[in-house]
DNA sequence: CTGAATACTTACCAATCGGTAAGGCGTCAA
DNA sequence: TTGACGCCTTACCGATTGGTAAGTATTCAG
């Protein structure tokens, strides 16, 4: 089977711009034919490659995902402890906000949306990053015996804090102004620790 | 000036279902046409009363705003102490999840879509809603020094942990089912409060 | 009874949406 | 050289988008 040189780059190239569109438009707000020309192609390009817009959102979204479990594994692999694994976790969700924050934000619109558009509701991009958190916060001591539905609450709080702030950076920037925000961005990683530190420390059973 | 009699009436019930319509599929994916179908008009008796769509979809914001800055002056009327003040603000912004999650679900919306879409970008409708929670915060014992990035910082943290939940109930009902989503929804709001309780013992001045 | 204003309609508009059909062009195996 | 395939194009499709123009129906002040 014959393989063509610039394929796979152009594909990557369609994922990246998609990427950024849908993380900046949402996927109705962002056209085929919009993604296509920030590569100087047309839509028709765009559909050869993918097939659809459907197909083009959910690979857009199964590589979000995948590097989500990358960061897991390497979170779990850097440190042996479960509360500092945890920890190490949630700091490097927190770091992505920085690097990535197109990430943050189409996780957050995928949390929004695949209700109405839910005809392919057997994936879901999240669920094993979920569990991986669920089984990790439940290794931690006082937490052994804390039901699924305990260590999702806790969990989901701590990353509602940090993905929640991720996705209002711009927002924030304008309504309080560039060096307002850098005050809270500085403030926010120590008060984060110390939130998720009281959130370890208190599991359900000793409520 | 003679006034009509089902005027109010029906823009209120166009409001609403803008409301249902914009919260469910966002800016771009609700319609005028959809929106006016909801009460079995046409688009263009909402346009008569709106004027545009980005009219509509502004009043939609405002109203919110108003019920949010009502919500803070039922929680600062309720309690005396600051502290309780600002943990029975924020478990009654925890219940409208419940009540009506559409209004979460907008604002944080609008949070991710106002940067493209911001030729308008002088109404900042949380502003005085989240200079409402600085200043709540600011008159907690030991929070007293801490600047407006501190306190902002520690606020949107948990404001974040209740929004960002509010947002997931329908991905995470189906996500996991409903009986272990029912066990979450028990176990959040204890954690939820250990974590308040957590962030105002914890001033950014004893780090 | 008359005139104006409100509420809402049908008819229409250009622009854009996602997607199909068909073909041009270059590369490479046979 | 030839044929097939991958990459991408122009041309086109019906459906839908937000919005304008013009008119009808009802109500009410004078």
């Amino acid at each position: 089977m014959p393989k063509a040189r610039p394929s796979s780059d152009t594909r990557t190239a369609f994922l990246e711009a998609a990427t950024t569109q849908f993380s900046d438009k949402g996927f109705y707000g962002a056209s085929i034919a919009s993604i296509a020309s920030d590569l100087g192609l047309t839509k028709q390009a765009l559909i050869h490659h993918f097939g659809s817009k459907e197909q083009l959102y959910g690979e857009v979204l199964q590589r979000i995902a995948d590097q989500l479990g990358a960061v897991v594994v390497e979170a779990v692999s850097e440190e042996s402890d479960p509360s500092r694994q945890l920890e190490r976790l949630l700091g490097l969700l927190f770091d992505t906000r920085r690097v990535r924050p197109e990430q943050t934000v189409l996780i957050t619109r995928e949390l929004l949306d695949n209700r109405p558009r839910a005809q392919k509701a057997g994936t879901w991009y999240l669920k094993s990053f979920l569990n991986a958190l669920i089984a990790l916060i439940k290794r931690v001591p006082g937490w052994e015996s804390a039901s699924d539905g305990q260590a999702l609450a806790a969990v989901y709080q701590l990353l509602g804090a940090i993905n929640y702030y991720a996705i209002s950076e711009p927002t924030l920037t304008r309504m309080f102004g560039k060096q307002v925000y850098r005050t809270v961005d500085e403030a926010f990683p120590p008060q984060l620790q110390a939130l998720i530190a009281a959130c370890l420390e208190n599991p359900p059973s000793a409520r």
